[in-house]
DNA sequence: ACGATAGGCAAGTAGCGACTTGCCTATCAA
DNA sequence: TTGATAGGCAAGTCGCTACTTGCCTATCGT
Protein backbone atom coordinates (compact mmCIF):
# COMPACT_ATOMS: atom_id res chain seq x y z
CA UNK A 1 0.00 0.00 0.00
CA UNK A 2 3.07 2.22 -0.89
CA UNK A 3 3.53 4.72 -3.42
CA UNK A 4 5.12 2.81 -6.43
CA UNK A 5 1.93 2.27 -8.57
CA UNK A 6 3.93 3.83 -11.56
CA UNK A 7 6.77 1.25 -11.15
CA UNK A 8 4.33 -1.42 -10.73
CA UNK A 9 2.51 -0.47 -13.85
CA UNK A 10 6.03 -0.10 -15.62
CA UNK A 11 6.04 -3.58 -16.35
CA UNK A 12 3.50 -5.08 -19.32
CA UNK A 13 3.58 -8.59 -17.86
CA UNK A 14 2.88 -6.99 -14.85
CA UNK A 15 -0.56 -5.08 -16.72
CA UNK A 16 -1.44 -8.36 -18.20
CA UNK A 17 -1.97 -9.72 -14.45
CA UNK A 18 -3.69 -7.13 -13.43
CA UNK A 19 -5.82 -7.50 -16.94
CA UNK A 20 -6.17 -10.76 -16.57
CA UNK A 21 -7.50 -10.56 -12.61
CA UNK A 22 -10.21 -7.65 -13.76
CA UNK A 23 -11.75 -9.95 -15.95
CA UNK A 24 -12.00 -12.72 -13.46
CA UNK A 25 -10.99 -11.98 -9.95
CA UNK A 26 -9.43 -13.95 -6.84
CA UNK A 27 -6.94 -16.79 -8.97
CA UNK A 28 -4.53 -17.96 -7.51
CA UNK A 29 -0.75 -18.05 -8.59
CA UNK A 30 -0.93 -21.42 -10.51
CA UNK A 31 -4.05 -20.20 -12.21
CA UNK A 32 -2.43 -16.63 -13.19
CA UNK A 33 0.29 -18.78 -14.12
CA UNK A 34 -0.89 -20.84 -16.58
CA UNK A 35 -3.58 -18.75 -18.23
CA UNK A 36 -0.42 -15.99 -18.69
CA UNK A 37 1.40 -18.91 -20.85
CA UNK A 38 -1.81 -20.40 -22.87
CA UNK A 39 -3.89 -17.07 -23.47
CA UNK A 40 -0.75 -14.72 -24.17
CA UNK A 41 1.30 -17.15 -25.21
CA UNK A 42 4.33 -15.58 -22.22
CA UNK A 43 6.89 -18.13 -20.83
CA UNK A 44 7.97 -17.30 -17.58
CA UNK A 45 7.85 -19.59 -14.43
CA UNK A 46 6.16 -19.37 -11.89
CA UNK A 47 9.01 -17.26 -9.66
CA UNK A 48 8.20 -14.73 -12.18
CA UNK A 49 4.81 -14.43 -12.26
CA UNK A 50 5.39 -14.39 -7.91
CA UNK A 51 7.75 -11.75 -7.46
CA UNK A 52 5.43 -9.75 -10.07
CA UNK A 53 2.58 -10.13 -7.82
CA UNK A 54 4.51 -9.26 -4.69
CA UNK A 55 5.19 -6.02 -6.79
CA UNK A 56 1.75 -5.55 -7.68
CA UNK A 57 0.58 -6.29 -3.97
CA UNK A 58 2.99 -3.90 -2.03
CA UNK A 59 1.69 -1.34 -4.51
CA UNK A 60 -1.70 -1.96 -3.42
CA UNK A 61 -3.15 -2.86 -6.82
CA UNK A 62 -3.90 -6.44 -5.60
CA UNK A 63 -4.92 -7.85 -2.55
CA UNK A 64 -4.06 -11.41 -1.46
CA UNK A 65 -6.48 -13.42 0.65
CA UNK A 66 -4.91 -16.86 2.38
CA UNK A 67 -7.10 -20.00 2.51
CA UNK A 68 -5.17 -23.07 3.12
CA UNK A 69 -2.36 -23.97 1.05
CA UNK A 70 -3.81 -21.79 -1.75
CA UNK A 71 -3.64 -17.72 -1.64
CA UNK A 72 -6.15 -16.10 -4.06
CA UNK A 73 -5.81 -12.32 -5.68
CA UNK A 74 -7.65 -9.88 -6.24
CA UNK A 75 -7.90 -6.37 -8.18
CA UNK A 76 -7.87 -3.64 -6.10
CA UNK A 77 -8.51 0.04 -8.46
CA UNK A 78 -8.55 2.45 -5.97
CA UNK A 79 -4.98 2.81 -5.96
CA UNK A 80 -5.05 4.12 -9.74
CA UNK A 81 -7.88 6.38 -8.98
CA UNK A 82 -5.86 8.24 -6.23
CA UNK A 83 -3.03 8.58 -8.23
CA UNK A 84 -4.41 9.68 -11.88
CA UNK A 85 -6.01 12.87 -10.74
CA UNK A 86 -2.49 14.09 -10.23
CA UNK A 87 -2.43 15.45 -13.71
CA UNK A 88 -6.08 14.62 -15.15
CA UNK A 89 -7.96 17.12 -11.94
CA UNK A 90 -11.48 15.60 -12.21
CA UNK A 91 -11.23 15.06 -8.82
CA UNK A 92 -9.84 16.07 -5.48
CA UNK A 93 -6.27 17.47 -5.35
CA UNK A 94 -4.86 14.49 -3.85
CA UNK A 95 -0.88 14.49 -4.77
CA UNK A 96 2.09 12.29 -4.16
CA UNK A 97 5.66 11.36 -4.91
CA UNK B 1 2.66 8.77 -29.61
CA UNK B 2 3.33 5.26 -29.48
CA UNK B 3 2.22 2.96 -26.41
CA UNK B 4 5.11 3.45 -23.85
CA UNK B 5 2.73 5.46 -21.25
CA UNK B 6 3.56 3.56 -18.58
CA UNK B 7 7.00 2.95 -18.84
CA UNK B 8 7.46 6.89 -19.47
CA UNK B 9 5.55 7.57 -16.13
CA UNK B 10 8.03 5.03 -14.11
CA UNK B 11 10.64 7.41 -13.36
CA UNK B 12 9.49 9.96 -10.55
CA UNK B 13 11.89 12.77 -12.26
CA UNK B 14 9.46 12.63 -15.24
CA UNK B 15 6.40 12.59 -12.94
CA UNK B 16 7.95 16.13 -12.27
CA UNK B 17 8.64 16.96 -15.42
CA UNK B 18 4.66 17.01 -15.93
CA UNK B 19 4.43 18.37 -12.71
CA UNK B 20 5.95 21.33 -13.99
CA UNK B 21 4.45 21.66 -17.45
CA UNK B 22 1.26 21.12 -15.60
CA UNK B 23 1.74 24.27 -13.55
CA UNK B 24 3.88 26.09 -16.24
CA UNK B 25 3.13 24.94 -20.08
CA UNK B 26 5.40 25.64 -22.76
CA UNK B 27 8.47 25.77 -21.26
CA UNK B 28 11.56 25.78 -22.87
CA UNK B 29 14.84 22.90 -21.86
CA UNK B 30 16.74 24.99 -20.09
CA UNK B 31 14.02 26.29 -17.47
CA UNK B 32 12.24 23.36 -16.81
CA UNK B 33 16.61 22.28 -16.23
CA UNK B 34 16.62 24.95 -13.55
CA UNK B 35 13.03 24.79 -11.94
CA UNK B 36 13.55 21.26 -11.63
CA UNK B 37 16.65 22.20 -10.04
CA UNK B 38 15.78 25.01 -7.80
CA UNK B 39 12.23 24.00 -6.81
CA UNK B 40 12.92 20.35 -6.43
CA UNK B 41 16.71 20.38 -5.36
CA UNK B 42 17.65 17.69 -8.24
CA UNK B 43 20.92 17.75 -9.08
CA UNK B 44 20.61 16.50 -12.86
CA UNK B 45 22.34 17.68 -15.97
CA UNK B 46 20.54 19.23 -19.25
CA UNK B 47 21.39 15.84 -21.61
CA UNK B 48 19.39 14.12 -18.52
CA UNK B 49 16.40 16.12 -18.67
CA UNK B 50 16.32 15.81 -22.85
CA UNK B 51 16.83 12.60 -22.53
CA UNK B 52 13.72 12.62 -20.15
CA UNK B 53 11.44 14.67 -22.45
CA UNK B 54 12.33 12.58 -25.57
CA UNK B 55 10.56 9.77 -23.86
CA UNK B 56 8.11 11.56 -22.77
CA UNK B 57 7.19 13.10 -26.01
CA UNK B 58 7.50 9.69 -27.94
CA UNK B 59 5.20 8.55 -25.52
CA UNK B 60 2.60 11.29 -26.45
CA UNK B 61 2.40 12.92 -22.98
CA UNK B 62 4.86 16.09 -24.33
CA UNK B 63 4.65 17.80 -27.47
CA UNK B 64 6.94 20.02 -28.51
CA UNK B 65 6.91 23.37 -30.53
CA UNK B 66 10.06 24.38 -32.31
CA UNK B 67 10.74 28.03 -32.40
CA UNK B 68 14.00 30.08 -33.15
CA UNK B 69 16.63 28.44 -30.93
CA UNK B 70 14.05 27.39 -28.51
CA UNK B 71 12.06 24.23 -27.91
CA UNK B 72 9.00 24.88 -25.84
CA UNK B 73 7.45 21.97 -24.51
CA UNK B 74 3.81 21.10 -23.56
CA UNK B 75 1.85 18.54 -21.40
CA UNK B 76 -1.06 16.78 -23.51
CA UNK B 77 -2.84 14.81 -21.02
CA UNK B 78 -4.78 13.08 -23.72
CA UNK B 79 -2.77 9.35 -23.60
CA UNK B 80 -3.01 9.62 -19.69
CA UNK B 81 -7.23 9.49 -20.26
CA UNK B 82 -7.02 6.99 -22.84
CA UNK B 83 -4.95 4.50 -20.94
CA UNK B 84 -6.06 4.29 -17.47
CA UNK B 85 -9.75 3.21 -18.78
CA UNK B 86 -7.96 0.24 -18.97
CA UNK B 87 -9.10 -1.01 -15.71
CA UNK B 88 -10.98 1.85 -14.34
CA UNK B 89 -13.72 1.42 -16.66
CA UNK B 90 -15.68 4.25 -16.35
CA UNK B 91 -15.54 5.18 -20.36
CA UNK B 92 -15.16 3.45 -23.80
CA UNK B 93 -13.37 0.10 -23.94
CA UNK B 94 -10.31 0.73 -25.70
CA UNK B 95 -7.64 -1.29 -24.11
CA UNK B 96 -3.64 -1.52 -25.43
CA UNK B 97 -0.21 -2.97 -24.53
C1' DA C 1 2.53 -41.39 7.21
C1' DC C 2 3.47 -40.46 2.50
C1' DG C 3 3.37 -38.19 -1.85
C1' DA C 4 1.67 -34.49 -4.37
C1' DT C 5 0.26 -29.87 -4.72
C1' DA C 6 0.66 -24.66 -3.69
C1' DG C 7 3.72 -21.47 -2.46
C1' DG C 8 8.07 -19.01 -0.28
C1' DC C 9 13.08 -17.77 0.15
C1' DA C 10 17.28 -16.62 -1.27
C1' DA C 11 21.32 -15.95 -4.47
C1' DG C 12 22.91 -15.33 -9.09
C1' DT C 13 22.68 -13.67 -14.02
C1' DA C 14 21.68 -10.61 -17.88
C1' DG C 15 19.84 -6.71 -19.90
C1' DC C 16 17.73 -2.41 -19.70
C1' DG C 17 17.51 2.40 -18.24
C1' DA C 18 19.08 6.73 -16.05
C1' DC C 19 22.79 9.60 -16.11
C1' DT C 20 27.27 11.56 -17.52
C1' DT C 21 30.80 13.33 -20.65
C1' DG C 22 32.53 15.20 -24.82
C1' DC C 23 31.77 17.17 -28.93
C1' DC C 24 28.86 19.06 -32.69
C1' DT C 25 25.01 22.10 -34.93
C1' DA C 26 21.97 26.12 -35.05
C1' DT C 27 20.21 30.55 -33.86
C1' DC C 28 20.60 35.20 -32.00
C1' DA C 29 22.96 39.61 -30.34
C1' DA C 30 26.77 42.79 -30.65
C1' DT D 1 31.84 37.71 -38.03
C1' DT D 2 32.43 36.39 -33.49
C1' DG D 3 30.82 34.86 -29.17
C1' DA D 4 27.23 33.27 -26.46
C1' DT D 5 23.05 30.76 -25.96
C1' DA D 6 19.80 26.64 -26.85
C1' DG D 7 19.83 22.23 -28.05
C1' DG D 8 21.28 17.48 -30.32
C1' DC D 9 24.11 13.13 -30.92
C1' DA D 10 26.72 9.20 -29.42
C1' DA D 11 29.30 6.38 -26.53
C1' DG D 12 30.24 4.78 -21.98
C1' DT D 13 29.25 3.76 -16.90
C1' DC D 14 26.50 1.94 -13.24
C1' DG D 15 22.61 0.43 -10.74
C1' DC D 16 18.23 -1.57 -10.82
C1' DT D 17 15.02 -5.12 -12.26
C1' DA D 18 13.07 -9.05 -14.46
C1' DC D 19 13.96 -13.71 -14.57
C1' DT D 20 16.02 -18.18 -13.41
C1' DT D 21 17.58 -22.00 -10.43
C1' DG D 22 17.73 -24.65 -6.36
C1' DC D 23 16.01 -25.73 -2.19
C1' DC D 24 12.70 -25.29 1.70
C1' DT D 25 7.88 -25.03 4.16
C1' DA D 26 2.94 -25.91 4.44
C1' DT D 27 -1.38 -27.98 3.31
C1' DC D 28 -4.30 -31.55 1.32
C1' DG D 29 -5.75 -36.32 -0.33
C1' DT D 30 -5.47 -41.20 0.32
Amino acid sequence: MSEDVFRALADPTRRRILDELAERNGQSLFEICTRLVTKHGLGLSRQAVSQHLAVLESAGLVVSRRQGRYKFHDLNTEPLERVMNRWLKTDSPENSS
